[in-house]
DNA sequence: TGCACGATGAAC
DNA sequence: TTCATCGTGCAC
């Protein structure tokens, strides 16, 4: 049965710095046990492609990044540092290894503890590898446009975390809502 | 088969 | 500024 309220395939399918920048505002879904959570993302970054050295799928197809070069519309999800979680969209036709990593998000329901991180959001939501390769068009897993759509301005910068890039490290691919007080620090 | 190192967060 | 903690990718 398909999910009318997620975000429709044609979504990620697109240049994935406009994937991340139309992320912001939207309502992240996690159907946990029995208890739906609900967050409204405020922080984005773009890794867009096996040609930027920030982005996992630099490292080419491996197991890991399988599933980033797989079909728009699906969850990457890794753990870093052997502890946390990190929680990506795939973007892009398949094949391109590109993807959004959601970074920070505001709770709109259900959902308790900080949300102003990347590992923070995700343990806030219950989501980790368990999900790793879910079609974002699930019932219980998707992005929705919220009820009611708010005005904000967008802030772009460098990503964060990824020094080691070389001249990708600089690019101006984090985009935030400015002003909200639930984007992670730094 | 071993090893260096992270798209982090929290403590000191 | 340091450290926890382990999967991944690559060197040997």
């Amino acid at each position: 049965m398909a999910n009318r309220a997620a975000l429709p395939r044609s979504f990620y399918a697109r240049a994935t710095e406009d994937v991340a920048r139309d992320l912001l505002g939207k309502h992240l879904v996690h159907v946990d046990g029995d208890i739906e959570r609900r967050a409204r993302i405020v922080e984005v970054e773009a890794y867009v492609g096996a040609h930027d050295l920030a982005a996992h799928s630099s490292k080419g197809v491996t197991p890991r990044t399988a599933v980033m070069y797989g079909p728009p519309g699906h969850a990457y999800v890794y753990l870093i540092y052997g502890m946390h979680h990190c929680m990506n969209v795939v973007t892009e036709p398949e094949g391109n290894g590109a993807a959004v990593l959601l970074r920070a998000a505001e709770p709109v329901a259900n959902v308790e503890g900080n949300t102003k991180g990347p590992g923070l959001l995700c343990r806030a939501l219950g989501i980790d590898k368990r999900l790793n390769g879910r079609d974002l068009l699930s019932e219980d897993f998707y992005l929705a446009a919220p009820p009611r759509d708010e005005a904000f301005g967008v802030v772009t910068r460098p990503r964060i975390g990824v020094a080691y890039a070389g001249e990708w490290a600089d690019a101006p691919l984090r985009f935030y809502i400015e002003g909200n007080p639930f984007v992670s620090k730094k």
